[in-house]
DNA sequence: GTTTGTTTAGTCAGAA
DNA sequence: TTCTGACTAAACAAAC
């Protein structure tokens, strides 16, 4: 269950201990807004464009390009273009779950929606395991994202900008930006929470005594942050889409109602528009993917999401029979869906803002470079042990624990993660010195390192580095 | 009562 | 086949 009091994850320019305070009225004042932004009579029709828009990225992006990262337009969304002259679909648009049929809040097996453009694409992408070459998963209610929770929970740390968030907002990125968890049974948090403490990855900072609030933060190991710019990390399974059983009831059951209208504008909704091929197209050729392609870059931009030809065999939603009836979520957002904003795209990845922080030594060279932010006189609980921060020499602060688990030869993060978490948009940029996040600040990156990253990223990712340097 | 955090147990799938 | 990681489910306790 989500708080009751739904705050948004990442209030403009909070910073620490009240990152996670918005009032309930600012939240009802945005969903307000939002609401009537939904209503608006083109939601629906705009729905088509999803598709496209979700690609607008690929329009901005170029590796090539990015002497101009620093410019605010310059942004490759990852969850999709937003704001701007981008005629961004409406959130409740955006959100099908939210147009009319009835919600079945719980786990996606059990959702009841039922979109009806959806249905004509569904046939060939269930039995044959294809799926379109766009996902948005902001929008789309009913395909899980490829990701583990590790790596959503360092989506929502890296989108969030701080250096440490709670759990509720980890629950209100993903919510946000995932609309699978929307309308998921809420067990998912259970799994948020249990990542969390068993992770490695994460390591808990309790609040202050007169800190108000309930649990504590959150934040990234900045040594495992290391071993991903080590190239440490392990490869994940890519997981297949998952349809929601019911929407595909949904589709026999408009199968037999013969909707031709509304199934020949399913197709036009998953299947790849000629536009969104010729994005594909000059991305993949500007990133060299037919010579090298990188199934890594490729899972970071999304746009291998779905089942290969063959299939994996990665289990589907299973339910064991005879088990309990699932859950009806009392999480908030569910009802909220009606007229929640989802205007406020979170997360936003900057391919090149990722790049020219490390060219600006944001990424520290082995320089004594920036130092981790993590404040001295921050108590850190990790495994339930409260360990304290270490000066070193060098002027990195470093902590008893995280060198241990430097040692460690499990590394907890995966390179999905890292480049999932790389291509959000670059929060350091943005943000004061003092107010970086340490998840990479207070890594230390070696040239190499640095050009071997670029690699894996692509020549032209390289050459531009080596032209920088 | 709800939320948060920890722990245990089990299943499944991919890799070795 | 075994190992490992991801995931799910559940129980429990503590804090709010």
């Amino acid at each position: 269950m989500l708080s009751m009091s739904y705050t948004d994850p990442w209030p403009e320019g909070s910073v620490g201990l009240e990152e996670e305070v918005v009032t309930a009225a600012a939240q009802a004042e945005q969903l307000d807004r939002s609401s009537v932004d939904c209503n608006s009579s083109s939601c629906s029709s705009d729905n088509l464009d999803d598709s496209l828009t979700s690609l607008q990225w690929l329009q901005e992006f170029s590796i090539l390009n990015a002497s101009a990262s620093q410019s605010s337009h310059h942004h490759s969304h990852f969850f999709g273009s937003q704001g701007g002259s981008d005629a961004p679909s409406s959130p409740l648009a955006g959100d099908p779950a939210s147009i009319g049929m009835p919600l079945t809040p719980g786990k996606p097996t059990a959702a009841s929606f039922c979109r009806t453009p959806c249905l004509s694409a569904l046939p060939s992408l269930v039995a044959h395991g294809h799926c379109p070459d766009e996902v948005d998963y902001k929008t789309n209610p009913h395909i899980k994202p490829p990701y583990s929770y590790a790596t959503l929970i360092c989506m929502a740390m890296q989108a969030s900008k701080k250096t440490k968030i709670t759990l509720s907002c980890i629950y209100n990125w993903i919510t946000d930006n995932f609309c699978y968890f929307r309308h998921a049974d809420p067990t998912w948090q259970n799994s948020i929470r249990h990542n969390l403490s068993l992770n490695k990855c994460f390591i808990k900072v309790p609040r202050q005594k007169d800190e108000p609030g309930k649990g504590g933060f959150w934040k990234i190991d900045p040594q495992y942050a290391e071993r991903l710019l080590n190239g440490a990390y392990k490869k994940r399974r890519m997981p297949p889409v998952q349809i929601n059983p019911a929407l595909q009831n949904c589709l026999r059951m408009n199968a037999h109602a013969g909707q031709a209208a509304a199934t020949a504008g399913m197709a036009r909704n998953l299947c790849v528009s000629p536009e969104s091929q010729q994005l594909l197209k000059e991305f993949e050729e500007a990133t060299g993917a037919d010579q090298n392609w990188d199934p890594r870059l490729a899972e970071a931009t999304m746009l291998n999401c779905w089942v290969s030809g063959k299939g994996s065999k990665r289990k589907q939603p299973y339910r064991t029979g005879g088990s309990k009836a699932p859950r009806r979520s009392s999480s908030p957002l569910l009802a909220m869906d009606e007229q929640e904003d989802l205007s406020s795209l979170k997360g936003n990845f900057d391919w090149d803002a990722l790049l020219d922080s490390a060219l600006n030594g944001e990424l520290s060279l082995n320089e004594g470079g920036p130092l981790s932010p993590i404040p001295q006189d921050e108590d850190l609980m990790v495994r339930g042990t409260h360990i304290s921060p270490l000066e070193l020499p060098g002027g990195i602060i470093e902590n008893h624990v995280l060198m241990e688990t430097q040692r460690s030869s499990e590394a907890d993060f995966d390179e999905e993660t890292f480049l999932a978490t790389a291509f959000l948009q670059s929060p350091w940029s943005e943000v004061e010195e003092g107010n970086r996040p340490d998840f990479l600040c207070s890594s230390t990156v070696n040239i190499d390192q640095l050009f071997d990253l670029g690699d894996s990223l692509g020549g032209d990712l390289s050459s531009k580095i080596e032209s920088l340097l």
